[in-house]
DNA sequence: TTAGGGTTAG
């Protein structure tokens, strides 16, 4: 009895002929660049599953794991149903990497079925578990809810938190702009967060030993990132002394992020700094390095050096992405040379790289920017039965051009057919539409386009009332525009500097009564913490 | 080291 015992688990532990074979056809996948990866792996996969004894669990779930990393998440959860039905068992790690994908699919409904189906199975989930649940929710937006659980979980004190989870949390927070709470959390997470009720003196000791979770170089990038798209890179810089501090070294990924916040801000030169500065301690750039200054280049108009960092970078061996291409797309039009834009465009593509729905929302606002409104129009038609076909962003895109170029006809136009498509039209697509009509006079199809998407459960954001108001004082229509402003500013809305232009030159002089006048002053005067009543425009509002 | 968090373009 023993010894049968013996003899079978050293055939177990010992590695087959099949299973060696297996390990490293899927080491060599792993670490394959080629773009036959996902063939590959289904090959693979296909002959694993017909193996018998068929190999171990460990072995599928690593090679889908390959798969997983190249984004190909409903590719995964095929597989692993196919893995079932083979009878091949199902573990926690299965279960989780599932979670993941139908997260990533923005499916969070379907991976919080697999968590009960965890429970059913009386197994409990791992912090793993959780935390792919809680990022999935951040993923969908449901920011609160993913909160929401996190607490659950301390108050339970069934897990204790790890650095993951609370990069989590903390991503969750920055997203919805709420950077300081993601900062409290931070400290709290380093103080330690599980306090003792009771003391004793020995057990103060430990207590006082006891660390909280430290904050890893993910978690602070998370910070770093939040304030650079907030446009506060110096709270950035502060965040890398901090990791600094506390010898985390920062990564390319945190270089990244200061190098975009610097980019965003048009500070190209302090930018080209901190390039500088992860060279010199052997951080090697990325395409995403050479993507912000590229694109921070085309922003502040400096296309000649875009297009020789673009060549430079080639020379170096990188191979430009479509979000490379889109830039330069971008930087061409906006230099007003379309021409040279296009031919861009189509070596992006021989060079086999597939423009997506944002690059064709770069390429159609430049075409129609330079006057090609109806080439542009004549590209979208070709797309076809593309999927591209039926986003809405490019529709409003379109529409603006169409109007802006003269072409009401063709926006109405576009605005029925997205209709018949059953897409639903934005604020902006409503927006661009009643600027159409009231263009064309035509305030009553205005008024009816605005009720008809208030009663579609939109409303009016500032930029619409912006428009409204500027084109009913366009044409001298003030009672109606007085209206208007009144709402928006009954709704917390700003004149932007357009319209305040606008109404300022309509107030006449001191003495007349205005209504304009009125609802201006009182948009315009503060009251002091002294009491004293202050207007910002007693210089240009008599 | 078979699972969970961080980077780029309208």
């Amino acid at each position: 009895m023993n010894y049968t015992r013996r003899i079978g688990l050293r055939c177990y532990s010992t590695a087959s002929p099949s299973t060696s074979h297996f390990n490293q056809r899927i080491t060599s996948l792993k670490n394959a660049p080629g773009p036959t990866k996902v063939d590959d792996a289904l090959q693979l996969f296909d002959e694993m599953l017909l193996r018998q004894p068929p190999p171990s669990i460990f072995q599928f779930t690593q090679l889908i794991s390959v798969i997983v990393k190249m984004k190909q998440y409903s590719t995964a959860l095929i597989l692993f149903k196919q893995m079932r039905l083979m009878g091949i068992p199902t573990d926690l790690y299965v279960m989780n990497i599932s979670i993941n994908c139908h997260c990533q699919l923005n499916h969070v409904a379907y991976g919080f079925t697999l968590l009960a189906t965890i429970f059913k199975q009386g197994h409990p989930p791992s912090l793993a578990t959780y935390t792919t649940l809680i990022h999935g929710l951040v993923l969908a937006d449901r920011v609160f809810e993913a909160v929401e659980l996190f607490k659950k979980l301390l108050k339970d004190k069934l897990y204790d938190p790890d650095q993951v989870m609370y990069g989590s949390v903390i991503n969750g927070l920055c997203k919805v702009g709420h950077t300081s709470k993601a900062l409290e959390l931070l400290r709290y997470m380093e103080s330690g967060s599980c306090k003792p009720d009771v003391i004793e003196a020995a057990k103060m000791l430990i207590d006082m030993e006891e660390q909280g979770v430290s904050p890893s170089v993910a978690t602070f990038n998370i910070l770093v990132n939040s304030f650079c798209k907030q446009g506060s890179v110096k709270d950035a810089e502060l965040a890398v002394q901090a990791m600094v501090r506390r010898g985390l070294n920062p990564d390319v990924i945190t270089y990244n992020a200061l190098i975009d916040g610097y980019c965003l801000r048009g500070e190209i030169g302090d930018a080209e700094k901190v390039l500088d500065g992860m060279v010199k301690r052997d951080i090697v750039p990325n395409i995403i390095t050479y993507n912000s200054l590229i694109n921070g280049y085309c922003k502040k108009k400096q296309i000649d050096k875009a297009r020789h960092l673009f060549q430079d970078i080639q020379d170096k061996g990188f191979i430009p992405d479509v979000v490379t291409y889109s830039s330069m797309l971008q930087g061409l039009y906006d230099s007003g040379n379309p021409a040279a834009a296009r031919e861009l465009f189509n070596e992006m593509q021989a060079k086999g790289q597939t423009p997506t729905v944002l690059t064709y929302g770069i390429l159609f606002h430049g075409m129609c920017k330079n006057s090609q409104t109806t080439d542009a129009l004549a590209l979208f038609h070709s797309l076809g039965s593309n999927e591209l076909m039926k986003d809405i962003v490019l529709y409003n895109i379109l529409i603006d051009g169409s109007n802006k170029c003269g072409k009401p006809n063709l926006a109405l136009d576009l605005f029925d057919e997205l209709l018949l498509k059953g897409l639903k039209p934005t604020v902006r697509t409503y927006t661009v539409m009643i600027s159409v009509y009231c263009q064309g006079g035509l305030f009553g199809k205005a008024n009816d386009l605005l009720r008809k998407m208030e009663d579609n459960g939109y409303l009016p954001d500032s930029v619409m009332y912006n428009v409204i108001v500027q084109e009913l004082l366009k044409k001298s229509k003030c009672q109606e525009a007085e209206n208007f402003l009144e709402e928006m500013i009954n709704r917390g809305f700003m004149p932007d500097s357009t319209t305040f232009t606008m109404v300022l030159h309509l107030i006449p002089n001191v003495g007349k009564e205005s209504r304009m006048r009125t609802i201006i002053q009182k948009l315009t005067t503060v009251e002091r913490k002294d009491g004293r009543i202050l207007n910002l425009t007693s210089r240009l509002v008599p």
